[in-house]
DNA sequence: GCCGTTTTCGGCCCGACTGTTTTCAGTCG
């Protein structure tokens, strides 16, 4: 069983208490969604923290879900989850899926119209809204009804095309969206919000914080956009539009004053600003969008703060990157002003996973780009040095003295860019495939060529968790082996990773002065900044590089140091910020 | 049901928007 589908028993149940009583069971319901948000966010598989005794290190989960889940793996069920959830027609279960439908609203209407079919029940459904039938319940009309086939209608469509775009796909999104904003004469100022300027590596809505002293102008504005396809809702202080690539846009605004406070509270994470709160709470503060009310002799005031660090400050705290806000532990360390200095794009001064155009004959794809041009967009970069890391030339293809041949080439090229430009050194790298039995596809004499490495797995993904972890530990194992790229080998919204027992990777490429690549590609992001974070407590090495094909590929280099930032990571983490002697002497190591 | 340097008992975040309502329930973030 999944993670995702354990989540979703979960909220099965909490919806369940929710028809059955929802002030009786108010807390568990909260308490059963707090643990399916954390089994779903999880990188690691229930059955494998139940089997290392780690669930309980997952926030939200105490000993009576643990007892439960635990049911759930070894007996497939779990009766106490039975017992609640058969109270409720299984058919109410599918329509929790299905936006703008909660527990109360799927219940009402699989009991009256008696749907026993999880399986059709959103067809069912359909069918009568569209008889009319709908419209004379009570509590219900005419606009509900078409707001469910509508519902409907989208759901469908968005299973098909809408999944959660890759960060780098909503930043352009985005930029789109905040250009036309920052244009109205009303908006004073435009910024993103949620998992956006969190930077996660997914997102799934765009959602936009408005500084202006005119609300509704700016909403209007706002719901004007030129490719909207319908409004979702429009209120007084924010709305929503679908925009014609199917996504949906938020709009949040609040008068400049207040801005801080409208950026701090719709940038979550839901589980920061949860927790937040509740410390406000105790200090006699209550914390929204408009500011922080305390109560005082007289009745209580709103203090309003323009800036999210002079919010941050009043509860004595000192601000936060956006991208550690997941409340795991960021809001002690911001408490005791003892917050890590995150790494930043300015520190980068070099990218070792270039793929040029040089003729190399490689085993995967080539990249487009010259080595000329790659070395001029370093330049402009502000980069003191690069690495070109083209795939090793086919093996199968080539005896490996053809390969030899065609690596002193490349050797002989870069040897004549250094000598013909005096801004960027370049070193010699390259992508070598691990092959399935842990040996790397190149020979000695060829590997002598380079000053070193990076290696990665391209090939028989589907190894068991032991075999692969030996394998690229075999791999990384060569001297001249320093550095594994897309250490998961995860594609987003594609396939998930191999399986690889990380304890023990990381434990190697700590002992031996090896480093992980966290990889900027929009459909990688590799490390996963979670373990980016592991990595980052285990005092591992990392490099973030582009693994760019074409020279404008280059200005990826901000989403991975998103990833870095996202998993805690400093300067003294990431070896490209290193300058380019100290650099080589690691190499050499 | 979870959680803890104010608590192992007694708390548990906050508000906007919509539709169907004459004051609120449901959903969402």
């Amino acid at each position: 069983m999944t993670n995702a589908q354990i989540a979703k028993l979960l909220r099965n149940v909490a919806a369940s208490y929710a028809i059955k009583n929802e002030a009786k069971y108010r807390f568990q319901i909260i308490a059963y969604q707090r643990a399916a948000d954390a089994i779903q966010s999880s990188t690691a598989e229930v059955k494998d923290l139940i089997k290392e005794d780690k669930l309980e290190g997952l926030p939200g989960v105490g000993p009576s879900i643990r007892a439960h889940l635990e049911e759930l793996i070894k007996t497939g069920e779990v009766k106490h989850f039975e017992a609640i959830m058969k109270e409720v027609p299984n058919a109410v279960f599918p329509l929790l899926d299905v936006p703008t439908f909660g527990p109360k609203k799927a219940y009402k209407l699989v009991s009256h119209f008696g749907f026993k079919n999880p399986e059709t029940v959103i067809a069912d459904l359909k069918k009568v809204a569209g008889q009319g039938k709908i419209a004379k319940l009570e509590g219900f009309g005419e606009k509900s009804q078409q707001d469910i086939l509508e519902a409907i209608e989208d759901f469908k469509e968005g299973n098909k095309k809408t999944k959660r775009m890759v960060l780098p796909y909503a930043a352009e999104l985005a930029e789109t969206i905040l250009t036309y904003l920052k244009k109205s004469d009303v908006i004073i100022d435009a910024k993103p919000l949620g998992s956006l300027r969190r930077r996660l590596s997914t997102i799934g809505d765009l959602d936009f914080a408005v500084s202006t002293k005119d609300s509704k102008k700016a909403i209007d504005y706002f719901i004007a956009y030129p490719h909207k396809e319908r409004i979702i809702e429009q209120g007084d202080i924010s709305a929503s539009i679908l925009v014609s690539s199917g996504r949906q846009v938020d709009l949040m605004t609040q008068p400049p004053d207040s801005f801080g406070s409208l950026l701090q509270h719709f940038t979550g994470s839901k589980n920061h600003n949860v927790h937040l709160r509740e410390l406000a709470i105790k200090k006699g503060m209550s914390l929204s969008e408009k500011g922080i009310k305390i109560k005082t002799k007289t009745g209580e005031k709103t203090e309003k703060y323009a800036t999210e660090e002079a919010f941050y400050k009043a509860l004595g705290m000192d601000w936060l990157p956006p991208e550690m806000r997941e409340d795991t532990g960021e809001i002690e360390l911001s408490l005791e002003h003892k917050l890590p200095q995150l790494i930043q794009l300015k520190d980068i001064k070099a990218d070792f996973h270039l793929h040029s155009s040089f003729h190399i004959e490689p085993s995967h794809d080539m990249g487009i780009s010259t080595m000329e041009e790659m070395v001029e967009k370093a330049r402009h970069l502000g980069y003191e040095y690069i690495g070109f890391s083209e795939h090793n030339p086919s093996v199968s293809k080539h005896s490996q003295k053809e390969v030899y041949d065609i690596l002193a080439r490349r050797k002989d090229k870069i040897e004549q860019i250094n000598e013909s430009n005096k801004n960027i050194r370049v070193i010699s790298l390259l992508e070598t495939d691990i092959l399935a039995n842990g040996e790397i596809a190149i020979d000695e004499k060829s590997l002598s060529l380079l000053d070193g490495t990076l290696v990665s797995i391209h090939s028989a993904f589907n190894m068991n968790r032991e075999d692969m972890t030996k394998r690229i530990i075999a791999g990384l194992s060569h001297p001249k082996a320093k550095i594994l790229s897309h250490p998961t080998g995860r594609l987003l919204n594609q396939r998930p990773g191999y399986e690889v027992n990380f304890d023990e990777l990381f434990d190697f490429v700590k002992r031996n002065t090896k480093a992980l690549e966290i990889n900027s590609w929009p459909e990688r992001l590799d490390l996963p900044d979670i373990m980016v974070r592991e990595a980052v407590k285990n005092g591992i090495k990392m490099v973030i590089n582009t693994d760019s094909h074409a020279k404008d590929q280059m200005d990826m280099m901000q989403f991975g140091v998103s990833v870095a930032r996202r998993g805690w990571a400093t300067k003294q983490d990431i070896l490209n910020t290193l300058s380019y002697n100290k650099f080589m002497d690691w190499l050499k190591k």
